[in-house]
DNA sequence: GTTGTTCTGGAACGATTGTTCCAGAACGGG
DNA sequence: CCCGTTCTGGAACAATCGTTCCAGAACAAC
């Protein structure tokens, strides 16, 4: 007895992710939202409340998209070292042919809010462990088919890799100098030699 | 045949630092400027410009404020490693007691608005090149004075040594946990041992 | 004291903010 | 068909946004 949704959920989210994404929490506005959602006003509202309620989805949704690739890219057999490489590289490259270079969403989000926010905290904060348990699993597996024999404390280097890949990051929203950047990869990714 | 100032213009660009600091560039209202600055709206205006203007120079304020004190760091005599561990656990230890975490003002520029305005760009640019400066000295005075003899490419090392403060300054956003972040400092400091 | 400049507080500007209300069209199940 | 739900576009809300205008007070030089 009830009509259908005439536009997908997901899909609007996914948008909704894009915008906040690349603008940020306060610089997006409703009207940026509805626009680039492709739905109604009202919809907007009854599908997913008000916009501190929609962001915090939104980040969710990041979360999980991105978190299954890295999953992905850090579990795929083979060498360790050479996933690794593949993810950073894949920063410096991205950042340096994107038009708009919007960083990574939690990276922002932690930096916008989670200061002053505490379910961006949280949800930020989540997030950290989770990719951190990526890398922390991947160490493990290195170590035990003995291409990272050096690593003496994998949770301790896996916490920072994802702290330096946050730093290459926001240092690839401020510099495009290639040399730059794969400096930093060269010394970062050193650290697991 | 004028009348003078009644406040303190250096003292005004100050507060203004400080709140584009704690709130971004969006967040921060002129209301809450004129609040925090303690001068009238058009005194605002006169001296300072617009908004953007203004944020601008709150911006290139932070880079010598801040700029000086890393050059003071780095430049003092004595071990260079022992510089670095101060300067690195200045930031845990700051970030675990101050109550609303601010972060670095740069960082937070670089991830609000690098990507989008090409004068914070350039400053945010500008203030990284100036610390991987003085990160690069240091490095050079450890290596002359034969404490860092392990170090084959300080200028990489510099640039990484700048991309991980910035990591670890924006992981102290979303997490207090000092366990995690001493971690990070203890792997990053590994790469000059 | 007069004159000229610049300060100050407050009102006012139009635009935009996030959010809600409303009327009607579109649809599904009885 | 009809009833009930939910879609849609647009108007409306009060609040706040960044910015400008204005009238008068405060001061410096003459």
């Amino acid at each position: 007895m009830a009509r259908h949704k005439e536009f997908d959920r997901d899909e609007a989210l996914h948008k909704a992710m894009e915008v906040f994404w690349a603008r940020g929490y306060a610089a997006a506005s409703i009207q940026d939202l509805v626009k680039q959602m492709g739905i109604n006003r009202q919809s907007l509202y009854d599908t997913f409340g008000d916009k501190h309620t929609l962001y915090l989805k939104a980040l969710d949704r990041y979360g999980e998209v991105e978190g299954r690739r890295i999953f992905e890219l850090l579990e795929q057999p083979g060498s360790v070292k050479k996933s690794l490489r593949q993810l950073f590289d894949g920063v410096v490259e991205g950042s340096l042919c994107e038009g708009q270079r919007r960083g990574c969403f939690m990276g922002n989000a932690m930096s916008e809010l989670a200061g002053r926010c505490k379910e961006t905290a949280a949800k930020t904060c989540s997030n950290m462990a989770a990719a951190e348990g990526a890398f922390y699993r991947a160490l493990l597996r290195g170590k035990k088919e003995g291409e990272l024999k050096a690593v003496r404390d994998p949770r301790a280097v896996a916490r920072f890799l994802y702290s330096s890949l946050q730093g290459l990051i926001l240092m690839a929203k401020a510099t495009q100098d290639r040399k730059t950047l794969e400096d930093v990869v060269k010394v970062t990714l050193s650290v697991v030699d």
